[in-house]
DNA sequence: TTCCCCATGAGACTCATTCTCAATTGGGAT
DNA sequence: ATCCCAATTGAGAATGAGTCTCATGGGGAA
């Protein structure tokens, strides 16, 4: 899963007019090498304990710059702290959460995409972006 | 639209061992009254313009009685500032929020609702609620 | 009417995130 | 390779929505 990455990063630093800096580096490095949904202070923590010199600010812009550039997904759970996961594969999907462990899985439907843009479009629109989170609880 | 609504209010109030206060009274009035989706400091400057002495605390706290028992809604649009909208009708939809104007659309489709239990079950669980918000912009 | 306890208001507090600004550093020009 | 300067960084202050505290006030049962 390594290969092409760090050429990513420097793709879009160059696109973005942003300059290449260890940091920028070691905190998608950070999000990259997991696959848990994790939020911004776990992030700085894991580097800190790893012995990485860098401060929340710059854990949470460069956060911003991955988002915006497609290679992290920011999601809200309503409980006050953003998660975020890598984004190298691009597959989207939406997030159901277990209400009774907290666990977070995945799921995508192409179905639900679909219906989606038909409503959408029912009203005179198109749609952008959108949050799905379907909060469950185990059957029995 | 107000006949039934008081003793909506003070049945509500007694079946969770509260008091029946004018401050309660008055912010359950002053969501009622509107069809906007206001955020708590709108809906405490609101009531203060009008005259009305009551504090943020009591706002908050009153706006959390009315959630847990369905007369309001709360939603987050990932903004900082949470939403309430009167629940009265409890006709249950989602939201369609325009990137372009700011503008939220309220919609409900069956099937969506339908596909996203079916979707839940497949994983082992069942939906308890729900988060859909479209971030649409017009066509053309 | 009294009396007990719940509700209220003012402001302190929390906590994730953003901002400030002086010091540092990347990287193009030379 | 060196210079130079704007971009970047870190530390901590600031922000802002929401929560908590606690002294005072007021429902409502008896």
């Amino acid at each position: 899963m390594a290969e092409q990455t760090p050429e990513i990063l420097t793709g879009i630093l160059h696109k973005e007019g942003l300059r290449y800096t260890a940091q920028r580096e070691a905190v998608w490095d950070e999000i990259r090498q997991s696959q848990e949904h994790r939020d911004a202070e776990d992030i700085y923590l894991s580097l800190r304990t790893k012995g990485i010199r860098v401060s929340r600010a710059t854990v949470y812009r460069t956060i911003d710059v991955l988002v915006k550039n497609k290679l992290v997904r920011k999601m809200d759970v309503g409980d006050g702290r953003c998660r975020y996961e890598p984004r190298l594969d691009d597959n989207h999907h939406d997030h159901m959460i277990c209400t009774e462990t907290g666990d977070i899985i995945e799921f995508f439907d192409e179905e639900l995409e679909l219906l989606q843009e038909k409503i959408a479009r029912k009203h005179g629109y198109t749609v952008v972006r959108h949050v799905h989170q379907l909060f469950v609880k185990p059957i029995k």
